[in-house]
DNA sequence: GGCTGTGAACCGCTTCACAGCT
DNA sequence: AGCTGTGAAGCGGTTCACAGCC
């Protein structure tokens, strides 16, 4: 989960999160109007939902219409601030992080990474895509200088903490970790996603498991 | 968002998927006891949402005393099902998916992948880590005949829909989908999990970007 | 005194139901 | 008639505050 600082907007971070989904929709879209059942059975979400969702932004629809495509999909991307050339850093050119860069290469418009960083001398210059990897021992010059304000963390465990706490020195604005464990500290400088696969994937294991004896006791 | 089946316990989504986090925290303990503080520290949660988590299973715990590390070790794998070696089918072999692979493989007690499955001949018949890439042609024989009962997805947007019903048919009973594409049918038979890299990525941007224009609208 | 276990209050998000525009 | 926008109700989870045991 995202933790917040101080200043947020009234705006449920679940509405955010929702909102990638349907600006995804939106672009895979021939039609040029949509409505908010459309859009909510492509993205698995309710209608009231969808348009709720939008409403908090303002009126986007139309009433007895439905939205248009084009003018909906810029709303979203102004939103997010995708519109604004989000600029971000990969630190970990692992596996992960190259699968990660891989899809956002792919992709029309999308946040795009301004650098890529390991600190292994093996792949410190070589080419990932169009991308070459630069030596984490840079990141700070080039974080300020590039003026990126989002991280990506697929670096190892024990790597984590001390990566963070340099971006978060260097004026970063938020970190997602893939990380297998939690950055804790700096919470009110920075916005801290940890999103950790293995855990995913444990947490899944109960929901195919049965459970007859660990009854919760009633009370 | 899991979407969930009909009969699931009255025990919290967001417990489950907090236990894993103790789990870990545990397993890297040296001491052979611990509170809800230190686990609360260690995990990012706060304490009372450690005791109320752990509670919901019982009386882990001694009141003056704590939680002893090992037994709650054991406790939780066992809620989680981690006890009964459950095992996993990776589909889709590539750098996300070996990404996952090579995690597991590192880690002590897991989730055991029993197959990695992929439909480019390139591919299949090479090893990841200890792992035979294997025909997905294969699939449901493999499924049915290891008794898979978890299924991980990472292959492109497009096959994603597809291979997720070949899962459902073969009657895997949980996806872990991280395909750029939401799995949306068949959420009756199997559980699903979206999570798509690429969205989170997105969703990040917005709480790096000012947002003075677009205030909520005054109601 | 210290730390767990837990009802109760609280909070935020989702769903409902409908008013309002086209 | 159709579909959006939205107050209100409902619901699930978190936090509070404290009772209970060591």
């Amino acid at each position: 989960m995202v933790q917040r600082r101080a200043n947020m907007r009234r705006i449920p971070e679940s509405t955010i999160r929702r909102l990638p989904a349907y600006l995804r929709v939106l672009e895979n879209q021939k039609e040029t109007r949509t409505t908010s059942v459309a859009l909510g059975e492509r993205t698995g979400y309710s209608s009231e939902q969808v348009r709720k969702d939008l409403a908090y932004f303002g009126a986007f629809g139309t009433r007895g219409v439905g939205y248009d495509v084009s003018q909906l999909g810029h709303q979203i991307r102004h939103i997010l601030g995708l519109d604004k050339n989000v600029k971000a850093v990969l630190v970990g050119a692992g596996h992960l992080g190259t699968a990660l860069l891989r899809y956002t290469q792919s992709g029309v418009s999308d946040v795009q990474f301004a650098a890529v960083l390991d600190n292994s001398p093996q792949v410190v210059g070589s080419a990932i895509g169009s991308m070459v990897v630069e030596d984490i021992q840079h990141l700070e010059s080039i974080v300020t200088e590039r003026k990126i304000r989002l991280a990506v963390l697929t670096v190892p465990a024990e790597a984590a903490e001390k990566v963070a706490e340099r971006l978060a020195e260097a004026g970063i604005g938020a970190i997602l970790n893939f990380a297998p464990s939690p950055i804790l500290t700096d919470q009110d400088r920075v916005l801290v996603q940890n999103l950790d696969l293995t855990l995913e994937l444990q947490a899944m294991a109960y929901f195919v498991t049965e459970h007859d004896d660990l009854e919760s006791p009633v009370s």
